[in-house]
DNA sequence: CTGAAAGCGCTTACAG
DNA sequence: CTGAAAGCGCTTACAG
């Protein structure tokens, strides 16, 4: 009924308890066929050993934790499994947490996974960095932020993405095509200094390519009506097109759109932070400003590994590791010199929802 | 540097290391006043239990794990989402594992979470029962399924949609729309008994309302090419409409459409399985079957735990069970004899995809 | 090549 | 009201 145990394998076998434990890790010296009679029997049993007791000894459980803010948002649950993806490469397992952008139970979940005595941890994190993150930070638990800054914990290695190459092509695409007057809808921006920066940087370039007057910027609460407003806004200050920061509001100005009967590319044009498919089914396709997922998820994978005190690697999964080169052709990493600091520029992806005005 | 152990907690407060475990866990007769100030201690070394230790004990995590076949599918992040959110809500940590839709993985994943010792999982298996679910279902590990049922494994409870209302509702709609030729592409059978099943009753339903001879049935692979030619199929037998059991087709589908410059509305009218946010937004909207995610969501939690040995369920979260009211209000409860199989009738939801004839 | 012993961090009777 | 001891399932020196 309950777990197979060391033990329970070690009678089948006729051997001391230490000498399956060695068997199965392949440590000290274990005659080849009494290894496999115990592989065998192992196998037999179903003997999986408890990650907690041999965490107890090695502190090591060759698991990460991982959390998001909320997994029903694609573009986390597409990134969510790229970084799965290569840590499974490398021999790790990727716990996977949501938090429901509640930044109350953020807490909780994390706690939960330091229970288990993960090996590490990546965080996705809202708001500012909460008590629990800090006290990993303090205790030095491997840990990585990505795609999010937390705000005050400077010293917690950070892989996100540059806003600017983006939001230049974005911007003067826009301008080549004869709009004048822009919007920038910049979402929720307590939830994270990354929806700031976009913000910063749309200011910082619209101000070379428009008239003060012509450039208009709404933020929101991530809800509903907050993003309705953030729409009417910018339509009534006529603006011919719009920028979104964070997709979930392009998601609900899509769906208000179409409320009103409004045609996006007629009416304005439009173009989204986060290339998700979505985007991409949409009549007319959406314009997006990608942040190359698939390079973050690797080198999100790769830094954490990168942080965990390296233990004999040669673990069950299969090990092989593409990851490191993958993660080398990556176009820019900033060493600061109190921070590591990974950043993947950002790409216009031109499609229908921006039109000549 | 290190995690804080019971044994910190014990020296600074100057007590024994069994007097802080009952303060921590409201054992035993501990005064009012050490219960409150171990807390205190305890919360400011940042004192987290370590789960193994603990469970090698108790045999009790407060975790479950929950393993989908690919999180970037929106049907499975929507729902792993709602799972969590209910176990959260009864004190339960959920760990989500993805299985990338490649059932090699999925052992490996699997095995990792019994290694963790987790208290039960929730499987949305992929193929037929592997080694390591037989295992799991023998040793009697509280396992449930959820939406898709493994061939040869009928003594795990089932929580599944039933796709005989929804697809009645769509097939009528239809046919009192005046369409007499009508498509089934019904996805990746192999991949799971539901597929099958959708495929069983749109044959029998259609039986009824169209001729043999306008009756098109194809299935695919899960990938491109193979939709591709089932949507050929389909549409080189001039059908006029065509239902989807497998969303992801139908998001290859609406690609390959666009493609061609075929509009859907007008050119084939089109029904799928699974209401996710991408096919309201579509233009047209999609028409959709759903599941009713809420409800199994909802469901599936209180099936975990039922099955779960009762421990004192007074936990640290914030432990209110509407769970259990909620779940009340299912539509079909199905006890046969060797098994329990709760399905929850599948509604259809129209929207603009379908067109008269 | 293999076994006995210590100890990881916990909880739970059991004494006091 | 509180402490000493046993033991959960492991791994790792250390003897043999």
């Amino acid at each position: 009924m309950p777990y197979a145990t060391i033990r329970d394998v070690a009678e089948r076998a006729g051997l001391s308890i230490a000498a399956v434990s060695q068997s199965l890790n392949g440590k000290g010296r274990i005659s080849l066929s009494t290894r496999e009679k115990v592989l065998k029997i192992a196998e037999e049993l179903n003997y999986v050993p408890d990650s907690g007791a041999r965490a107890m000894r090695t502190s090591h459980t060759g698991t990460i934790g991982l959390l998001v803010p909320d997994i029903r948002n694609a573009y986390f649950a597409d990134l969510a499994y790229r970084i799965q993806d290569a840590l499974f490469q490398a021999g790790y397992s990727t716990l996977i947490v949501t938090a429901s952008e509640q930044v109350n139970r953020q807490d909780a979940l994390l706690k939960n996974l330091l229970a288990q005595r993960i090996d590490g941890v990546i965080v996705i994190p809202q708001g500012k960095g909460s008590r629990t993150l800090h006290a990993m930070a303090d205790r030095g638990t491997p840990l990585i932020f990505v795609d999010r800054n937390a705000e005050g914990m400077s010293r917690v290695p950070l892989i996100d993405s540059d806003p600017f190459p983006g939001m230049q092509e974005a911007l003067h695409e826009l301008a080549s095509l004869g709009h004048r007057r822009v919007g920038f809808i910049s979402g929720p921006l307590r939830k994270s200094p990354t929806l700031a920066e976009r913000e910063f940087v749309f200011r910082r370039i619209a101000a070379d390519l428009f008239e003060a007057d012509n450039i208009v910027v709404a933020s929101t609460h991530g809800d509903r009506s907050s993003c309705e407003k953030a729409l009417r806004t910018v339509m009534d200050r006529s603006c011919t097109a719009v920028i979104f920061g964070y997709s979930p509001d392009t998601v609900q100005a899509i769906d208000i759109l179409r409320e009103r009967k409004l045609r996006p590319e007629h009416d304005l044009s439009i173009i989204s932070f986060d290339d998700i498919k979505l985007f991409e089914l949409l009549t007319p396709s959406l314009s997006v400003i990608s942040q190359q997922l698939d390079k973050m998820g690797l080198i999100a994978a790769q830094g954490i590994l990168d942080l965990i005190p390296q233990q004999s690697n040669s673990d069950d999964n299969n090990a092989s590791t593409g990851t490191d080169a993958d993660a080398k052709s990556v176009d820019a990493v900033v060493h600061s010199s109190t921070r590591l600091h990974t950043r993947i520029p950002t790409v216009f992806i031109r499609r229908d929802s921006v039109r000549t005005v």
